[in-house]
DNA sequence: ATCATTGCAAAAGATTTGCAAGGTC
DNA sequence: GACCTTGCAAATCTTTTGCAATGAT
């Protein structure tokens, strides 16, 4: 399911840590515990989060390293200014994923178990490209969301009625 | 810039009135006022909107017609429901458009101007059966919205710092 | 010392909900 | 008449912002 990330690793010169120490320098920006606190937290694995799930990994209110709401929804958008994260909009939040040295990709989403599972296709690169040509539409990104069952939804029974979703 | 609407055509049977009618009668619900001026503001014209530009058309608070922001809000979600409308997240907000009747399609959307520009392709629809397929993935739709700027924002210089988008 | 950053509280924007009054079947 | 719907007000959820205190360079 998880894609192998090494095999498809985009060459990068510096890590995450260095790249954010770049943007911030170049902007007269300071580098705070609470940045590098999330720093390592966001780029400590490989998945798809929103902010909750971010904060409530965080340490607690009081702990060292807890960093406030507002400081993790700051830091977020620093980080997709910073081209280290990729922030897209589902069921009506925001969902971020590594962005730098990761390669581009797309997304399958179990509308069950809302699992966001990650494929490549050079033809969908190929396909934007030609309708972007045809409509004289200079892009900046793409995203696909295939949404549906995953394997193992789907030898389940109906999905119970759930808040409805909005991709 | 607009699709051609009736080219594309998919097949139906019943106005979206007449298949709203049915799904609201199946399920013991009634015509009503308020019911019947959005289904008419809605398919008057192929546009997408969002919940907030359809309220602005409508009739001011007092006049015949009104309908209030709840109900707007609870009868787009029956829209959906019926399958008479089909909405996705853009920018953080719910944005709807034509489903019944109206040929599957994708998006460009200009970050400039935020405008939508409809494309339809077939190669798009294999390339998705074919990577649900490798996944065992039971598809039950897909979105593809490209990102960037349209031909005339593509004329303008760079467009100006705005609040961040969040597709 | 200067000036960016944080946390708090509060605001803001989008959407939903409880409930009493009103409308539809 | 039964019961679904509406509108109002208020709640909820996500994200942002003003501002005084704190921290980084």
């Amino acid at each position: 399911m998880a894609k192998d990330y090494s095999l498809n690793e985009v060459q990068v010169s510096m890590s995450p840590g260095e790249r954010f120490e770049e943007y911030l320098q170049s902007r007269g920006m300071r580098q705070t515990q609470q940045r590098r606190a999330l720093l390592e937290l966001v780029f400590s694995r490989h998945e798809h989060f929103d902010a909750d799930t971010l904060i409530e990994q965080l340490p607690a209110h009081g702990e060292s390293n807890h960093v406030s709401r507002p400081t993790v929804y700051r830091t977020l958008n620093e980080f997709v200014d910073a081209g280290l994260l990729r922030r897209f909009s589902l069921a009506g939040r925001s969902v971020y994923e590594h962005d730098y040295g990761y390669p581009e990709h797309d997304h399958l989403y179990c509308e069950k178990c809302q699992r966001l599972i990650e494929f490549q296709s050079e033809e969908l690169t190929r396909l934007r490209d030609q309708v972007a040509a045809e409509n004289r539409f200079r892009i900046s990104g793409h995203r696909l969301i295939i949404t549906g069952r995953c394997e193992s939804c789907s030898r389940t029974p109906r999905r119970t009625k759930r808040k409805q979703d909005r991709i």
